[in-house]
DNA sequence: CCACATCTGTAGTGAACACTACATATCTGG
DNA sequence: CCAGATATGTAGTGTTCACTACAGATGTGG
C-alpha cells in the first residue's frame, strides 16, 4: 500500500493567501473561486486539504492567532498595566494599518453577522478575541497584586475595555482610518488605564 | 388618469421589520425571502417600493439614524465633555443590550466586510458612523472653548476615541456580552475623557 | 513492474440567490 | 361606468454559490 501522490502546494503559503481573502471580504463575502485563485489551487485540492469553506477559515484563524499570540506574549511582558495597554493599542494601530495586510483585524473582518448556515462563524471569531481578553485580564490581575493598579481597579473590566477599543480601532481601520488617527485613539485610550494605575512608582 | 391601487402595507412598519433582519444577519446574510417574510409582503412590493436590496438597506439606515440622531442630540446636550461621554457610552451599553432589538448596532452589524457587488455597503455604514463622530467632535470643540476640556486636549481625537469605543462595545454586545459588562467598559472609557477635562469646576 | 493510495484538473451538480414577467386586483379622474 | 395607473400574488428567470464525480497523474510498498 503506497502513500499516494504528494501534495503539490505548500499548505501554509496557501493559508496565508486564503487568510488575506477572508480578511478583505469576510467569510461570506469570500467565494471559493476567489480563495482557490489566491491559493493557486483548484477546488478539489482545497476540499481534500481543509474539508470545506469553514474548515479553511478555521485553519486560517489558527494561523492568524498563532502569530498574534506570539505578539501578545510580548505585549503582556511590558512592565506595568499602563505599558501593557500602550504597547497593545499602539501596536494595534500600526498592525491594522500595515499595508502588507488588509486593513483592520481578521477576527473582526471575518464576520460579525452571518447568514443562515454560517451562524457559528461569528462565535468562532468571538471565542478567539476572548482569548486575548483573558490574557490581558490575567496580566491586569497580576498588576493589581503587584500594586501597579489601584485597589479600586477592576482587572476584568480593564481587559474588556482594552479589547473593546482594539475591536473599535479595527473597524475604523477597515473603513479608511489612517495610522495617525488610530494612534490618537490609542493614546487617549491609554489614559483610562493610567487613571486606574497606582501613583507610587513601580 | 387615476392614482392607481394604493399600497396595502405600512412602509415604516415594514422598514422596522427589515431593519431588524439586517441588524441580525447583516446585509449579505439577510435574504430577500427573510426580508419579505418579516415585512409581510411579496418581493414585487419590496422592489416597487425600495428599488432593490441595497435601496431597502439605505431606507432602513435612514430610519435607524433618524431615531439615533434624536438621541444623539440629547447626548451632546449634557453639560460637560465628561457627561457627554458618560451619557453616550452608558446609553450605548443599554441600547445595545435592549432585548427589544437585536444585540449590537445596525451600523456595525450591517456589514463590516462585504463581497463583490456590495463593496459600498461598508462605506455607507462608515459614513453614518462618521456623522455621529462629527457631532461629538463639534461638542468637544465647544467644551474646549468653554474651558471644560484642558488646553492640551484634542477634541477630534476624543471624538474618534468615543466613537471607537462605541463600535467596540457593539461588537461585544453582538457576541454575547451582557449589559453589566458593557457598562463596565463604558465606565472605564469615560475616565480617559475625564483625564482630559479641566480641573476647575464648570 | 504492479497494486494501491492519494493528489490534480476538468467539468460539472443541485440549491439558493436577487430579481422580474405577467395576469389580476384596486384605486382615481372624467 | 370607463380608462389609466399603480399594487399584488404566482411563478418563475438567469446567475452564482459551495461542493463534487470522475478520469488521469504521480507517488510508495512489494
Amino acid at each position: 500500500m503506497g502513500m499516494g501522490r504528494p501534495r503539490e502546494f505548500d499548505a501554509e503559503m496557501a493559508l496565508d493567501q486564503a487568510m488575506e481573502v477572508f480578511w478583505r471580504h469576510g467569510y461570506e463575502g469570500a467565494t471559493i473561486a476567489q480563495l482557490t485563485e489566491a491559493m493557486g489551487i483548484n477546488p478539489p485540492s482545497l476540499y481534500a486539504c481543509f474539508g470545506n469553506k469553514e474548515g479553511l477559515l478555521k485553519a486560517a484563524l489558527d494561523r492568524y492567532t498563532k502569530l498574534r499570540n506570539i505578539w501578545m506574549d510580548e505585549v503582556v511582558a511590558a512592565p506595568t498595566a499602563r505599558a501593557v495597554a500602550e504597547r497593545m493599542l499602539m501596536g494595534i494601530a500600526d498592525k491594522q494599518t500595515d499595508p502588507a495586510n488588509p486593513p483592520g483585524c481578521l477576527l473582526v473582518q471575518g464576520g460579525i453577522a452571518c447568514g443562515t448556515g454560517s451562524e457559528n462563524v461569528p462565535f468562532e471569531l468571538a471565542a478567539r478575541r476572548a482569548q486575548n481578553e483573558d490574557q490581558l485580564r490575567d496580566r491586569f490581575v497580576r498588576a493589581k497584586a503587584e500594586g501597579d493598579l489601584k485597589e479600586s481597579a477592576d482587572p476584568a473590566a480593564l481587559a474588556r475595555y482594552v479589547s473593546a477599543v482594539s475591536v473599535g480601532m479595527g473597524v475604523m481601520a477597515s473603513s479608511g482610518a489612517d495610522r495617525e488617527a488610530l494612534r490618537q485613539v490609542a493614546k487617549v485610550a491609554v489614559q483610562a488605564v493610567e487613571a486606574q494605575s497606582s501613583d507610587r512608582p513601580q
